[in-house]
DNA sequence: TATTAGCACTCTAATCGGGTGAGTGCTAAA
DNA sequence: TTTAGCACTCACCCGATTAGAGTGCTAATA
């Protein structure tokens, strides 16, 4: 059997209806409130044929019909025409991302709050930080002996510091020395060859002070595996309880299921797509999380200077509005991508 | 009418069951679980006496009783005993704070979410930080023209950095310079006075500078300004989840004003006492929170080496297991003292 | 041949009424 | 003062009934 004209037009209907008002659509109401020309015994007739052929199915004989995840795949990828976000919501989604874009964290959290307050919906923004490498370092005193600051300064901007144990006295002379050589090798050395290149460079009254060298060498790894371990994705969420509005949610052990999901962070990091660069929308089961076989995830990589470095999304029930989610999802990974690349051009 | 021993006996015994059962307690049950030597209907009789005085009350006629706000304040204050932790779980608490102390607000997430597990009720740590003062300040030369770095070395121990524009360029000769004149000044002078002491060292060829070291006193200030937000206290949450199983919140919109509250942390920090030392038990409505009208909260501060920094809280259904709770927020308070403050005994 | 009106049928959700059990309050006897 | 006994109340469960929305099928129609 083939879909035809007809059959688009109403799982058109249904899907919009069911969108709507989240019951099961039957055909008188689709003949009355949609002009499809014909009686509702016809759309009965077509509607049992989509049923068949998979696109609609029934929470019981006699009850009207819902969209299956495959009508909604049918709905995304044929039906539904682009909508364009409200100039409104446009100028919002880029003021809150551009006037809180110093703490880029910062902006991530208003933007995912934002974008659930505007959708009713549940967003998530993942931030990848990219490892880079360390481009200049300090060695300053510290107030406690035995103990120093070590100050890094990496390619992409970040300005890091921790305390390091030393085990003993080192005047700010030293310090100062021992900060010298260490720059000149960090920033033309591979990581990996920073050891011997710095201890090439000691002799003389340096010699003495191998301990020390070493000591500050370990920090340095050890600097350089935390901001790794940072590295690993951070997740913002907004509008997280707005699941809770969702008839489809109206369930207790979904609910906990639900946030618990929501808590282990690393799950979500899972779903969301790190390197593909296109829109994604995956419907109920594709996406593989037990808990959000009723959900919708709508995600788009954000880019700066054309690298992906994050993720945004929307989660909803798969009964969304895919039409406003979609246009909505693709233009705040737009602005993400546009405002921080823009703003950090000259690193 | 005046609270003599059996009744007292029976308002404990009211109070064990509901706890346990949270179902209306009747005058046969108490007859046949407690060994209280008088029959029901005697039981029924002093029922009513207490519940003409206010300690217990009756959902509806004909149905058992359930302890009021008013009796669990006397159970608290008067019948329940106290009741020493179990030592293994006594181990397990301070072996969390212990082991994740390097990192404190790690500790304190954990303990959160340990105690959470321990109860399957929801606790939250939060952590005041206090303000602090500047001990060293620091200028480094960063690779943006027209940006520096600023180190602060704070009298805490706690060390921030920050890059601030300057507009012009500076060579690092000259920034060790600043660095000296700031660091005299800094550790001598009120935070007020800073600029006058800065301003009155700089003479020669430093005048024309004074556009720059403005600009320097003011990413100083801009950095006191954003430690005072950031003291502004922390919240961490255990195991909020497990409100969802209490019966008493088998209510979507219960749950939702509940988590909603729980987003907004700047409310939790109101609830929790700040300065106050000892053991606090509220009850119901004694917390003025609408939607903890059926909650209590059990709280405690815990100090080092004597100061109160921050509270330890455990939230939970009126109808809770008080003795256990308050052993527990009584030991996790001690502990979070007794190991926060010999970790920063030197400092 | 495609469409439609009509009708019997199905299933859910809401409503109603009786029965059950836990519990109370009152009274009168111990 | 305590207790046994009894009438009464109320929530809750269960089954039956009904209303309503919707379907599938059939036969008539264009």
């Amino acid at each position: 059997m083939e879909i035809d004209e007809r059959k688009r037009k109403i799982l058109w209907a249904i899907i919009q209806d069911y969108i709507a008002s989240a019951e099961p659509v039957g055909s008188r109401t689709l003949s009355r409130k949609y002009d499809l020309g014909v009686s509702s015994a016809t759309i009965r007739n077509e509607m049992s044929d989509l049923e068949e052929m998979g696109y609609i199915e029934q929470p019981h004989t006699s009850s009207g019909r819902i969209p299956s995840e495959l009508g909604y795949r049918y709905y995304v990828d044929y039906l539904m025409e682009p909508l364009a976000l409200d100039q409104g919501e446009a100028d919002l989604i880029q003021n809150e991302i551009a006037s809180k874009i110093d703490e880029v964290d910062n902006a991530f959290a208003h933007t995912a709050s934002l974008i659930s307050r505007l959708t009713q919906l549940t967003s998530v923004v993942i931030s990848q930080n990219r490892h880079s490498a360390i481009k200049m370092i300090h060695f300053l005193p510290y107030h406690k002996p035995g103990q120093i600051i070590m100050l890094t300064v990496w390619d992409d901007g970040k300005v890091e510091n921790a305390v390091v144990d030393i085990g003993e006295e080192v005047s700010a002379q030293e310090l100062q020395t021992l900060t010298n050589i260490f720059n000149d090798k960090v920033g033309s050395v591979s990581p990996g060859k920073l050891k011997e290149a710095v201890l090439q460079e000691v002799h003389n009254e340096l010699v003495q002070k191998k301990y020390l060298i070493d000591q500050l060498l370990h920090s340095v790894d050890r600097m350089m595996e935390s901001q790794e371990e940072e590295a690993i994705n951070k997740v913002f969420y907004g509008g997280t309880l707005n699941m809770i509005n969702q008839p489809e949610f109206k369930n207790f052990d979904k609910i906990k299921d639900l946030f618990g999901v929501f808590e282990e962070r690393n799950k979500i990091i899972g779903l969301l797509p790190r390197h593909y660069e296109g829109l994604r929308v995956q419907i109920g089961s594709e996406n593989h999380e037990e808990v959000f076989q009723d959900c919708s995830l709508i995600t788009a990589t954000y880019k700066i200077n054309g690298m992906p470095i994050g993720s945004f999304g929307i989660l909803g029930p798969t009964r969304m509005d895919y039409r406003r989610v979609v246009a909505m999802v693709k233009f705040v990974a737009e602005s993400l991508s546009f405002i921080i690349s823009s703003k950090t051009f000259d690193s």
